[in-house]
DNA sequence: TAAAACTGTAATAAAATATATTACAATATA
DNA sequence: TATATTGTAATATATTTTATTACAGTTTTA
């Protein structure tokens, strides 16, 4: 038994490596996927491979049986497992980019930009996450031959 | 006169930047403003704002004038200025993060992974991008007291 | 029961990217 | 002609992402 806290930081390729893990595990239905496997599929490092797994299970997309011939597999039906679901769980930052910034607070513009930033990301944030919310891994799934 | 080639790479905080720098020349109306008073009131390093001027610039959406007494203006009314032309004139990469990784071509998966997300991401991209069409620069900078 | 093949996670290193800084030529103004 | 400013290149620093190494904990199976 592990506890674990993950602290990633950016919108990098996390969606995208997600999708291609959670696409593998559907493709392989019942068999337990490897994160050697998997790895050598996206071509990334193993152990980001687990790291993903791992978020994924927190979300309870995937469950993992550890030990000899163990591995990941999908812990629920593909239909169920909707691409924004899917965006939440790697989302940490603002899509646009927070700026980091703390802009002059004696300048007008500068003092209250970051509020009027969020309230303008939120909106397009949730632009997004409905139309992603439109699509299913099982939909995704089922492009591939 | 110059002759530039920016070669930014990612989305970073420029969308804020470029907002930020957009609101300020309207709110200064006729007044041109300095890349040295921008920077001061974003707080980031001036050089940064130069940058991004240059790009905006090359989009249509500012002018500068050089010399003493020099600085940058809103090139056209803020009310033509749509977020979402913003938005494109920052953009390099896909919004959900392209992998740059080559996944494996042996893999069915991974062999199609790429394509499939494209499309995906053009589709979600397209949503975000319709959103931020219904606004203006004129509306985000109405916001400010 | 011990070797083997896994997972889980921490710690560290390397690579990539973003941001800041320095420098200076070109340009316009006063 | 001095000054303030833009435009841009080159370089340095900081931050973030990705890879690597290492190893303890779990299961399976010989």
């Amino acid at each position: 038994m592990y506890c674990n806290k993950n602290n990633y930081r950016m919108n990098n390729a996390r969606f995208a490596i997600s999708l291609h893990i959670l696409t593998l595990l559907d493709k392989a239905k019942e068999e337990l996927l490897s994160s050697d496997y998997i790895a050598g599929s996206i071509n990334i490092n193993p152990v980001l491979v687990r790291k993903e797994l791992s978020n994924l299970r927190n979300h309870g997309f995937v469950a993992s049986k550890e030990g000899k011939n163990g591995g990941s597999y999908l812990a629920k039906p593909a239909h169920s497992i909707l691409l924004s679901a899917v965006y939440l769980s790697v989302r940490q930052n603002n899509l646009l980019g927070t700026s980091k910034n703390t802009p002059n607070p004696h300048c007008p513009v500068g003092k209250q930009i970051n509020t009027h930033l969020n309230n303008l990301y939120e909106a397009t944030e949730a632009a997004l996450i409905k139309e992603l919310s439109g699509k299913s891994l099982a939909e995704f799934s089922m492009k591939f031959d």
